[in-house]
RNA sequence: GGGCGCUUAGCUCAGGGGGAGAGCGCUUCCUUGACGCGGAAGAGGCCACAGGUUCAAAUCCUGUAGCGCCCA
């Protein structure tokens, strides 16, 4: 065995011989409890970004523990269509060839992105297998498989017939680039340095003039009101009169809304509703006609007059340098403000006057919000909760339909005579209403519509399938908090509906690992870091190890600091296992034998970081899980259990190396099980080459750590005296320890060590090992004595744990010097102790209100502090010959 | 504009009413047969600021400042 681990050649292996026998793969049998997750559906076209990698794993954290308690584990894997994505993926392609997609038809276009789709598709998929997924990769679901598109088309004719999706015109949120409508949530809103321009409109009638403020002056063109607030008293003269639109030359009413923000530019607004969604609201109200001047390819339209035919950009500046020729442009000041931006591709956003389907999201949410407010569906952490409630109670009509060729096309078709819609799953031939002929619409779903079904249109719906049956409601969805709306709301709500259940029961809400300047990862700010090179350099598991643990509950800045330390952790789990590999007796069986007070010590504190970790599982507390087990492999096994067990292991006695090898053997074996649903390589690599596991495996036992049980704590086990006994043991080792090298003691020297003690037991985890003591702090025991009196006169250092004192004899190796400064250092972290514990014991509000064992516990420290006080004083005295300095 | 979160060691972060913690970095020592991706011993912090509640506040409440995010 190496002296590094190295994780590449075990990784590669061990998920080879996993996926080779399907263990992975989930059968619909409702024998056993079900534990299902459905992957978020990651971009068909997107590859393993830090978020993918973090999600995964702590997906694949719950569905190892869960199998590994005996629970049916169904991880199902699969991607989404991503139409806008997808479709620019292949438009570029065809781009290289110089063609355009209309070169192509929509059924030759819908065939290359196929072709690409089979090419390219599963990316991401073969890079979960990296990371070490326990997906079912044999049941992979893709949105536009036919059953899935079934399955949407269903679920669309159904809301139409209920009355929920409908076509209007509407002002919605428009990319030019894209050529297509977007929801409101596909729209980011980005910061962005630009201009207010101050414009003075006439107020007909008079001679006055209202200033308004506007950062989009060219959509002046289609302004049809004035607004300014009924309760401002600069403009309240003016209200019901008329103004003037400059350009335009259109008069428009001077109307009062309360929604005009007196406080904004000069509190008089040009209200523009077919450019503008707040405006749009207002207009609405104010029965306000709305005028469109910019058309679907970003240009002005007839409507502008002069202008038409410019794009938006050039129009703004031709429009102000009118106006300013007119004498109505006042000026343009720095602003800075938010920009409705494409989430896909950066475009700005024209919101435009569309014909578009859409759906009403009232009585769908409904149920959703009452599940969650009644607990059914949980999140975590649980502030999620509100967020989820308040946009759910303010949902607004969701815009569904999109202008391409990539996704599930409506099934809605159009009698070209009398105009008559139809929405149907089945083609019609000729309009059922007049017998004309048909088309159909162009328009393709939103994306989002289809995965918002994907918790049971993966399942099988609307069959009634085995699947559906044993797997839903399914147990949990993890997810980064951008997608709650996006995916998580709308599955509650789709579930609810279609498959007459909640989609889950947990949603978990990740943090964001972030970049090292503390915002997002960016591509194009080239802040991204690859987990597929994070693996490649520190294996899977570290990564896995490093991403659970530097992510609780805050978003948290990368860094690569954890996921060395992952590495490390590996290495030293492997050098552990190393160590009993070759150390223990050929002959030994994995059975425990409590016969020394480090036996007892170790198993009893893996009876409690076994309960701990259940618990932290039902909270979903990943990175305590991992702070757990690292402090107990690394601080309590490898420090102590496994150091101090060297003494028996390396013994001339075969009884002691037997026993030894037995508890290593089981405790090692346990522990491999803790570790494996964080860390499935390195953990099953050492389970598998643990003797008495091998010679299981001949006989036909488990395979693998991954398909054998969770460890469970074992009550015989518990044993707190020996925790006790273990913790004195390691309080006096290391102060001896330091109080070697604080003196220089020689190294080789051997140190003889009184203990004093009036506790008979407290001082057992010393007395019983003396050659761990020996081995771990080169001292040996002089005696055990119940009073210092009784300690032969001489010069002593001084350690104390609880209930115990020890005395290092100094003869023949006392540094004067380096005394004086080891007990000034004692004597004033003994005098800190004091006046902490008399303030707090003088003040009588203490001593009567707080509870007596903390008063208790105060008054046994200032007795302790006290007695190291004068026992520093004493020695002081004794060896500097002076008294200690105040 | 409304809301949420954050501010703890040089860096990245845990903790969450009664003795300030981890990893990395730093100092000194260790080529002992698990591991230098290691071991031993250390140094390093008015827990952002100001009030309040409490016998007791880094921890709870209010406010301020700075940063980040979400929604308009």
């Amino acid at each position: 065995m190496a002296a590094r681990y190295s994780p590449h050649e075990v990784e590669q292996r061990i998920m080879k011989e996993w996926l080779d026998r399907s263990a992975f793969h989930a059968e619909a049998d409702g024998e056993r409890e079900s534990y299902c997750i459905v992957i978020p559906p990651p971009n068909v076209t997107g590859s393993l970004h830090m978020g993918h990698a973090l999600n995964g794993t702590l997906q694949d954290i719950l569905i190892r523990y869960h199998h590994m308690r005996g629970k049916n584990t169904f991880w199902l894997v699969g991607t989404d269509h991503a139409g806008i994505a997808t479709q620019n993926k292949v438009e570029a392609q065809l781009a290289e060839e110089g063609l355009r997609k209309k070169d192509l038809g929509r059924e030759a276009f819908e065939r290359r992105v196929w072709a690409w789709k089979e090419k390219y598709g599963s990316t991401i998929i073969h890079q979960l297998k990296k990371l070490g997924c326990a997906c079912d990769y044999e049941r992979e679901r893709f949105t536009m498989d036919q059953a899935y598109h079934d399955a949407v088309l269903r679920v669309f004719v159904a809301l139409y017939e209920k009355g929920d999706i409908y076509r209007d015109v509407y002002l919605v949120n428009w990319c030019v680039r894209c050529g297509s409508a977007l929801s409101d949530l596909e729209v980011e809103h980005l910061e962005r340095a630009d201009k207010l321009y101050y414009i003075k409109y006439p107020v007909l009638g008079t001679g006055d003039f209202l200033t308004v403020a506007t950062t989009r002056p060219e959509t002046m063109l289609g302004d049809t009101a004035v607004a300014v607030n009924p309760k401002d008293p600069r403009y309240s003269r003016y209200v019901g009169m008329k103004a003037l639109v400059p350009l335009a030359e259109r008069e428009v009413p001077i109307i009062a809304d309360e929604h005009v923000d007196p406080e904004f530019g000069t509190g008089a607004l040009k209200i523009t509703p077919g450019h503008d969604p707040n405006d749009w609201e207002i207009g609405r109200r104010h029965g306000l006609p709305a005028v469109s001047v910019i058309g679907f390819d970003g240009r002005m339209n007839e409507e502008a007059g002069d202008f038409a035919g410019m794009d938006v950009d050039a129009a703004r500046g031709a429009v102000v340098d009118r106006l300013a020729g007119r004498g109505l442009f006042v000026e343009a000041e720095d602003y800075i403000h938010a920009v409705g931006t494409c989430y896909r591709c950066g475009t700005v956003i024209q919101p435009l006057l569309s014909l578009q389907w859409f759906m009403d999201m009232k009585r769908l949410a409904a149920p959703a919000i009452e599940v969650v407010e009644q607990g059914k569906v949980r999140f975590f952490p649980e502030r999620w909760t509100d967020v989820y409630l308040e946009w759910m109670r303010g949902i607004r009509p969701w815009c569904l339909s999109r202008q391409l060729w990539w996704g599930h096309r409506l099934p809605v078709w159009y009698c070209e005579e009398c105009g008559h819609v139809i929405v149907t799953l089945e083609a019609p031939a000729v309009c059922p209403a007049c017998g004309g002929p048909v088309h159909r619409d162009e328009d393709v779903l939103d994306t989002w519509f289809s995965s918002a079904m994907w918790p049971f249109a993966t399942l099988g719906w609307p069959e009634r399938t085995p699947e559906l049956e044993v797997f839903y409601p399914t147990a949990v969805l993890s997810t980064a908090r951008d997608i709650l709306y996006l995916w998580v709301a709308r599955m509650i709500m789709m579930g609810l509906e279609f498959a007459g259940d909640i989609p889950f029961r947990h949603v978990i809400v990740h943090p964001t690992i972030l970049a090292a300047d503390g915002r997002r990862m960016s591509k194009s700010l080239g802040t991204g870091v690859d987990p597929l090179e994070l693996i490649e350099e520190y294996g899977a598991d570290a990564t896995r190890f490093g991403l659970v643990y530097m992510s609780s509950v805050q978003d948290v800045r990368f860094s690569p600091e954890r996921i060395e330390m992952g590495r490390n952790f590996a290495n030293k789990i492997w050098n552990a296992s190393r160590l009993v590999l070759q150390g223990a007796h050929p002959q030994a069986g994995a059975t425990v034998t409590l016969s020394t007070p480090a036996d007892r010590w170790i198993f009893s504190r893996l009876n409690q970081v076994t309960r701990e970790l259940a618990d932290l599982y039902e909270r979903y507390d990943f990175a305590e899980i991992a702070r757990v087990l690292y402090r107990f492999v690394w601080n309590e096994m490898c420090d102590w259990y496994l150091e101090v067990g060297k003494a028996r292991l390396y013994s001339e006695s075969q009884g002691e190396r037997l026993e030894v090898s037995g508890n290593l053997l089981v405790l090692l074996e346990r522990v491999m099980g803790l570790l494996h649903p964080l860390m499935p390589f390195v953990s099953e690599e050492v389970y598998r080459n643990l003797p008495h596991v091998r010679a299981r495996a001949e006989r036909g036992g488990a395979p693998s750590l991954f398909d054998s049980r969770f460890p469970e704590a074992d009550a015989a086990w518990d044993d707190p005296a020996a925790e006790r006994a273990m913790e004195v043991f390691a309080q006096v080792v290391s102060g001896l320890r330091s109080a070697r090298d604080e003196l220089a003691v020689p190294r080789e020297a051997e140190g003889r060590v009184w203990l004093v003690t009036s506790a008979p037991g407290a001082a057992a985890g010393l007395v019983e090992q003396p050659r761990p003591l020996r081995l771990l702090a080169g001292c040996t025991l002089a005696g055990v004595v119940a009073t210092d009196e009784e300690v032969p006169a001489g010069r002593y250092a001084t350690v104390e744990a609880p209930g115990v004192k020890a005395l290092l004899a100094l003869e023949g190796f006392i540094d004067v010097e380096k005394e004086r400064t080891r007990l000034l250092g004692r004597a004033e972290k003994a005098r800190g102790e004091i006046d902490r514990a008399r303030t707090k014991l003088d003040n009588p509000g203490f001593v009567s209100k707080a509870p007596a064992a903390v008063v208790a516990e105060m008054r046994a420290r200032l007795a302790q502090a006290e007695a190291t006080l004068r026992d520093v004083a004493r020695q002081y005295r004794e060896r500097v010959g002076e008294d200690l300095p105040r």
